[in-house]
DNA sequence: ATCAGATGTTGACACTGATTACATACCCGC
DNA sequence: GCGGGTATGTAATCAGTGTCAACATCTGAT
């Protein structure tokens, strides 16, 4: 029962972490996130950080990591509410969750991941997937399915597909029938 | 008749500096490149640059638009020099340039030019699109070649489909008859 | 109660992008 | 030819960053 509001330690610093950086990634969005303003927004000073994160592109590895694993909830999500048409309706919400997440989604896809040292992050990775490769069938046209969300994801969220409405672009595309 | 090496005045600064911040990008490519390098690379005080360029994000704009020239002939050529398969060449070359200049791909089609201040950029992209949109047929045709082969691509980048030879798991997923 | 280890702070270093004030070289009009 | 104006370079500086080492503080096991 101290009377200080922040104790000395603060208890799941790791956690807060994070979650400041989610928010940092979510909000502005625009740059690179620093370590120094999740530090702050944590309310701690930069080298605490050091304390439970090796490195700076470690805890933007274990944001990718909690990334993808939002992300194929996300995607199961869908498949479940569309049994009929689930290959469909994962392609969607895909997007969807690219298009709402635009700074997660690009770091969960970057250049960092792709150096892939973290094995947590692989591996969350590859469970995403998975869930997507569950409904496809063969392999190719697994990846034909992937291939395609990931690049019309990509595209929109680089402007290069300017669309009033990209949901329904992407709807067009797949040939889903609307409704 | 000075015996100085380089002259006060570069000549084409300019141009020296677009020229090793690509040599930067195809070397090293693991992070950003740094203005300060790419001007110690040139020879040339870090503040030089500034008089050719306002900013770095201009620079790197204009990486992204020489990036997008040579991808589009590229794309050209594929298509000439396979006149019955066009798409499916162009495909193949699409994947082939992002696996060969990864660093200049991913500025090509990074937050930097989704901001697109750059009309310069935005022209030199639309033209490389449009070499591509113009074998593919319809617009729904077109969106689905163009966002499989740029999703292909990506993914190959990040190592999310690890492959031997990525160029044979495209035309594998293409469905180009090998040779 | 004490002491070791975990956790946080302070201060520093080297680096970056960016701006400013100043120096130099080139070029055009005379 | 030459002198001034302008384009182009430099050096110095500022704020911000990732990272580290040294120090301070808390917490739990013995």
């Amino acid at each position: 029962m101290s009377t200080s509001d922040r104790p000395y330690h603060h208890g799941d610093l790791l956690a807060a972490l994070l979650s400041a950086a989610e928010t940092l990634l979510d909000e502005g969005g625009d740059g690179a996130l620093s370590l120094r303003e999740v530090a702050r927004r944590a309310g701690v000073s930069p080298a605490a950080a050091y304390r439970h994160v090796p490195d700076k592109e470690a805890l933007l590895a274990r944001l990718a990591a909690r990334g993808f694993a939002a992300f194929g909830e996300a995607l199961g999500r869908a498949a479940a509410e569309a049994p009929g048409s689930a290959l469909d309706a994962m392609g969607v919400a895909y997007v969807e969750f690219a298009l709402a997440r635009p700074a997660r989604f690009r770091l969960m896809f970057g250049p960092l991941t792709a150096r892939a040292t973290d094995e947590v992050l692989g591996a969350a990775r590859r469970e995403a997937f998975a869930v997507l490769s569950g409904v496809a069938g063969s392999r190719a046209a697994s990846l034909r399915a992937w291939g395609l969300v990931h690049g019309l994801a990509m595209l929109l969220l680089d402007g290069a597909l300017p669309s009033d409405d990209p949901v329904a672009l992407v709807k067009e595309v797949l040939g889903v029938t609307g409704a």
